[in-house]
DNA sequence: CAAGTAGTTTAGAATGATTTTAAAGTGAAA
DNA sequence: TTTCACTTTAAAATCATTCTAAACTACTTG
């Protein structure tokens, strides 16, 4: 298990963005190489299309706020990233695409993640008939004290 | 425990509406009322701003869709119904407003009840400091076999 | 009961996030 | 190379929600 992680960490980063994309049955484009090189580099973040765009214009690259909007729904369609499930009026990413969970600061808007195991999920309800388990997210609405 | 909970039903089922805005500190106005009538009745439900507006209009009343914006962020803040964090572009609430789960159908945005003693939630991580558990919502998304 | 006032409603305008349009550009297959 | 489906883009459109500012109304006080 721990041997197992660690050849897929390093295989990870070894693998260039062209590749990744690649993986993911993407087509490599300009673009996509772009926000793949932000989102891709194995640090969890939590991040709205502006929040990319503005890391896009800082690293001396810039694109049109619809090919974000393009590029992200394609990442996620394809598992590269994850929308949260928030009530905010703008959409939400994370680059950690393992099951995990949330607290919510409900008055800024920030996430913290917590990991899956940090969380005892044994006893779920019976899945209704005809579907099953796509995903579970635990959110921890936080506020503060005083 | 069962008879304070029958007294407590037979209590809030006979109050007017009135009553609960009155209770819930808000002035009873008609507009409301109206829309007191509709949610407070007792039966769990989960709705959009629009899906009311279109409740109020069935039940022979108008009213202006910034007045239902208002009025359920009125009736929100005061805990007479709560919000659903939910990714959808459309804010979603629910007059169940005990602390309650949610089956997520992806594709249609139905939202299905759990209650809170169908899931296991004994082992939560550590608040952070300065904070306290505002309240949890689990959500188990769902997608159709095959 | 008035009259006064803070709180409420409303139509319509404004805002902000996201999507659509349609034309120009590009990656990859042959 | 040629070709074509896929992609990018600026600008317009859409859609949910909020704001504005004027008219209204529920309660308080006299
Ligand atoms: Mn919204
Ligand atoms: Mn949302
Ligand atoms: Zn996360
Ligand atoms: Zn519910």
């Amino acid at each position: 298990m721990f041997i197992e992680n660690y050849y897929q960490l390093v295989y990870k980063d070894i693998m260039t963005s062209k590749e990744k994309l690649r993986k993911a049955g993407l087509r490599p484009t300009k673009q996509r190489m772009i926000i793949a090189n932000i989102l891709l580099d194995g640090i969890n973040r939590h991040f709205t299309a502006e929040n990319l765009q503005d890391e896009i214009n800082s690293s001396g690259n810039s694109m049109s706020i619809a090919t974000v909007y393009n590029c992200l729904k394609k990442f996620r369609n394809c598992g590269l990233i994850k929308q949260i499930e928030t009530s905010k009026d703008t959409a939400v990413f994370d680059t950690n695409t393992h099951q995990h969970h949330h607290f919510l600061n409900e008055e800024t808007g920030e996430l913290i993640d917590i990991e899956d195991d940090e969380i005892n999920l044994k006893s779920l309800p019976k899945i209704p008939q005809g579907y099953f388990n796509n995903g579970v997210e635990v959110l921890i609405k936080l506020k503060k004290q005083d």
